[in-house]
DNA sequence: TTATTTTTGCGACATATTTGCAATATTTAG
DNA sequence: CTAAATATTGCAAATATGTCGCAAAAATAA
């Protein structure tokens, strides 16, 4: 039960100094496996298993050591787990019914998103892409309509 | 001195059935020609010629009716006109100085975002693609150091 | 197990964004 | 152009989001 993920998720936390406890490993679980989620809904979710602050304090230090990153959807951001925990991919979002659909890593995107950077003479360490529009279902009732 | 993107502007505001105030022809000429800002950038500018509550509702409008998005760099996000008011084109954004390096648009990388919509069969409307890491000018400073 | 170190919950702040409403500006009708 | 009708604004107050200090509780080290 104590799969690969969380002892990854545990060997991070000791390697960087920090100490496994039960709002981490709580939170850890609730990023793990689902699409990005808010802040809100996280709060929500676990309100009575930890407070505000320590869900603050929780994915800042998940950011600081690169086990979680947020993603930005449309106005707000969500959390997610790095590609360390959760294989890279990319999202398209329907501006509809708020679907998100994880999209499989595209060799051929990636390598021209560092091939940009370079032209740049920027050094890329992480790159999101955000599409959005209508999911294939909201499409069909659109044009029903 | 009634550039065309302002008269598009003024359309897109009546054909949406708004009208055209004051407030909302400051704030567009601020995002005009311009980087991406940011809402405090645009108070503080704006201090004595709009109210804060008028900037949100103006902000707000614009992204209902298309005229300008927020683009997410990091934590934060700013503001900037849509494709319909400037050409179309991503961010390269250094976390360290903050710099916020536009880059021309790419036809390869747009065919591509096309493309993989098109798998999914999704039909997208915009994409924004947000890559983050270090600008030259950073990049040096920390191989010094 | 005890001592030491780190994290948590809580309440108080600080900042960001939204809302109701009366006053003012914009549009429409004549 | 003016008057009536409608939409927008400023202001003040309400919410929402994010941060901080500190004593209590939990985790780690000894
Ligand atoms: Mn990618
Ligand atoms: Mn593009
Ligand atoms: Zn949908
Ligand atoms: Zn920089």
């Amino acid at each position: 039960m104590d799969d690969s993920a969380i002892r990854l998720f545990k060997t991070t936390l000791r390697t960087n100094n920090h100490s496994v406890t039960k709002t981490r490993l709580i939170v850890f679980n609730l990023l793990k496996g689902q699409e990005p989620i808010s802040m809100n809904s996280l709060l929500r979710i676990g309100k009575n298993r930890f407070d505000r602050a320590s869900l603050y304090r929780t994915i800042n230090l998940f950011e600081e050591i690169g086990v979680a990153h947020r993603v930005n959807l449309g106005w707000k951001y969500k959390i997610e787990l790095t590609d360390k925990f959760a294989h890279h991919h990319h999202h398209l979002s329907c501006t509809n019914c708020g679907r998100v659909i994880p999209i499989r890593e595209d060799d051929e995107l990636e390598k021209l998103i560092i091939q940009i950077s370079d032209t740049h003479n920027f050094s890329a360490s992480k790159h999101q892409i955000e599409i959005q529009g209508l999911c294939s279902k909201c499409m069909r009732l659109k044009v029903v309509m």
